[in-house]
DNA sequence: TGAAATTACGCAATCGATTGCGGATTTTTT
DNA sequence: AAAAAATCCGCAATCGATTGCGTAATTTCA
């Protein structure tokens, strides 16, 4: 017994319509048991086409205002929702755009994520966000789902690991724009977004010669990731126009950059025959967690060493003596990011004229690294 | 002319197949300009159906291993694409879930992402994160997006905005389950995972108690947000087990509980004739704007005045004094949530059999609440 | 008034993978 | 050796929205 059910006519069937419906009626033979409605029950209900539901949803002009009306109301009524999928299948494309990141629970990223999400939702994108915390091969897992997922485009922010970047071919050859933001290849022929690495590392450094620190130690990333490596060359640009040396026992490439790494190279450092006078951190966690050692430890910050971060956290404001940093637009990064890609989407693809937008950055200066204290 | 096209062969005219085969080279006619390799494709250059190459991608049983492995090489040298979305809309579902969340850059709400992501892809679901930045009218915005794009389970933490649920109504009535995380409804049935909010904010309350304070004020959420409610509650209970006397100029329900607001209720209460001794913060972003705001004014932490936080947010080891809060497994209320959800729709949908799950915290003592100093 | 142009909408193919049903071979059983 | 049972695979419908092409009906123009 069909009691409550839905009957839809596809296209090629419609010819039928009678007969089926004479046959339902008569064997009382379920044909379907659906949830949602489509415009095939709709186009059954108003006896017109499907393609007149199609084109009335989406204010097509070859359809009458009467028409519409009543479409809408009817769609309305029977609490129509349209099925992307179905609709994006037929066009070839989703309306959602990738992001793999490292950590979403890192306060830069997240940052960038929901810089990416504002820009994408005003667009009426959504966006599917993916973590590879920092391993090469969740990352090429995730560039798998994505693919697969058929994402109208791709906001990356390179692993720590990755060195090899053959996972992103599949969308180079498919033309699905990528945009790589803050941690970018080199060498890739790439959409991108970052901050000058070299100039704001640079900056940071001269600050603190300026303050009349010698022996600057920087801990960084490790340097294949190319936002670590051009921050040591702006860290060891900016020693050596001082003419200061670069001592390479004052480089710590980490893997984590987690505090408890950060602390042991402190202590490493501190132990060194000529310590530093100053650390130039690549991030504020570490930098906290040093100042916070440095404390216990009995070491006067900035008297005895200074401490400068990177990312400009909250938590700079908070740690006392207050943490030097610098500020880089992580949201307004993920906003450029998103912005650049879905523009690219509204164009033709080419493979020259890739796009690279650096953003600037701010030394914030505090206490952390006032050689003469504030008054 | 057809340079360096393909020609996909769909199944009903596979009887064409030679005949167009002619015709195009013959003719010269563009059938198609492909990006992405199919699989007609694969099977019309093994010359088996489609359907073979469909199974045997998936390992089915009926396809014999020597056509497995030939089909699975072929697809791997063509660099074949599974396309999602067509096996979707195929099978009524897709591979990714929809978080809701208020502010994705916020700590907690960070952790409570974290955990889904990580538990939906290790199951092969991915995840589409939308923010309602507290706000009704992006919250409903945001479940028709979802909805739209055929998620196959929705994770909501509630605006602090939002008081009617009738834009989660459709989800119920296509069988699409939602989990609450954190934020939830008190009046839906539905399944959700939370703290119990009454007992932590009763702890926390207790523990201030036992500290010997005696006018404590909190600072909470608004009201019809049943998470600030039950913390309200909570607060409440303590107090009057203890004998202490509530007093509702104490109770605050802000906004934003952001720091501004938190200092500005702060300065409210100590203007009072007669301030409070200890303030519990709903967050802890606004209790350490509010030590903060108590070095400047001269107010001393916890001798004068005690804050207590929420939330165990990293910040609370770097402020000084520490602050005392309350542990709330972020990360696991939203691993939870997922596991829930994808274990849902391996079930029967019944309306009956939702599951709350109500995860524990713990209170974390530091020296912000410390009458007693530590030695 | 007859021809040309508009208006308004329908037909059926299409996107790409999945799957129930059935059929042709081959293998096993009796 | 005939019958029964596996084995392996193809056919064509299906999911739901979109869209090029075509046409009937109506309006405009000459």
């Amino acid at each position: 017994m069909a009691y409550g059910m839905i009957l839809t006519i596809k296209p090629n069937y419609l010819r039928f319509k009678f007969i089926i419906h004479f046959l339902c009626n008569t064997i009382k033979i379920r044909l379907k048991n659906k949830t949602h409605v489509t415009i095939y029950d709709l186009a059954t209900e108003l006896n017109v086409s499907p393609s007149t539901i199609s084109r009335a949803l989406r204010g097509h002009p070859s359809i009458s205002d009467d028409k519409i009306k009543t479409i809408i109301k009817l769609a309305k009524k029977r609490n129509y929702i349209p099925n992307d999928i179905a609709a994006n299948l037929r066009q070839n494309k989703s309306n959602n755009i990738g992001v793999i990141t490292t950590w979403i629970n890192r306060n830069f990223h997240a940052q960038i994520i929901s810089g990416v999400e504002e820009e994408a939702s005003s667009q009426g994108m959504n966006v599917i966000i993916l973590q590879s915390h920092d391993r090469y091969l969740d990352e090429v897992h995730n560039t798998q789902a994505l693919l697969n997922s058929r994402v109208s485009g791709l906001i990356v922010s390179l692993a720590m690991e990755t060195k090899n970047y053959d996972h992103f071919l599949p969308f180079f050859r498919n033309k699905i724009p990528i945009v790589f933001a803050d941690r970018v290849p080199a060498n890739l022929k790439s959409h991108k977004v970052l901050i000058d690495n070299v100039k704001t590392a640079y900056v940071a450094t001269k600050h603190l010669i300026d303050q009349g620190y010698k022996r600057i130690a920087h801990l960084s990333g490790q340097r294949h990731r190319e936002n670590y490596r051009e921050r040591i060359q702006g860290y060891t640009k900016a020693l050596k126009e001082s003419g200061l040396v670069v001592d390479k026992n004052y480089i710590y490439e980490l893997e984590t950059k987690s505090v408890e790494e950060g602390v042991v190279a402190t202590k490493q450092l501190l132990a060194l025959p000529n310590p530093p006078d100053a650390i130039f951190c690549t991030n504020d966690n570490m930098a906290v967690g040093i100042i916070q050692y440095c404390k216990k430890a009995g070491i006067h910050v900035p008297d005895q060493l200074a401490v400068m971060g990177f990312n400009n956290d909250p938590i700079t404001t908070i740690i006392e003596p207050n943490l030097t940093s610098t500020f880089n637009p992580g949201f307004e990064i993920g906003k450029q990011a998103a912005k650049l890609l879905l523009e690219h989407n509204r164009l033709k693809w080419t493979d020259k004229n890739f796009t690279t937008i650096k953003l600037g950055t701010e030394l914030v200066v505090r206490e952390s690294t006032l050689k003469k204290k504030k008054t």
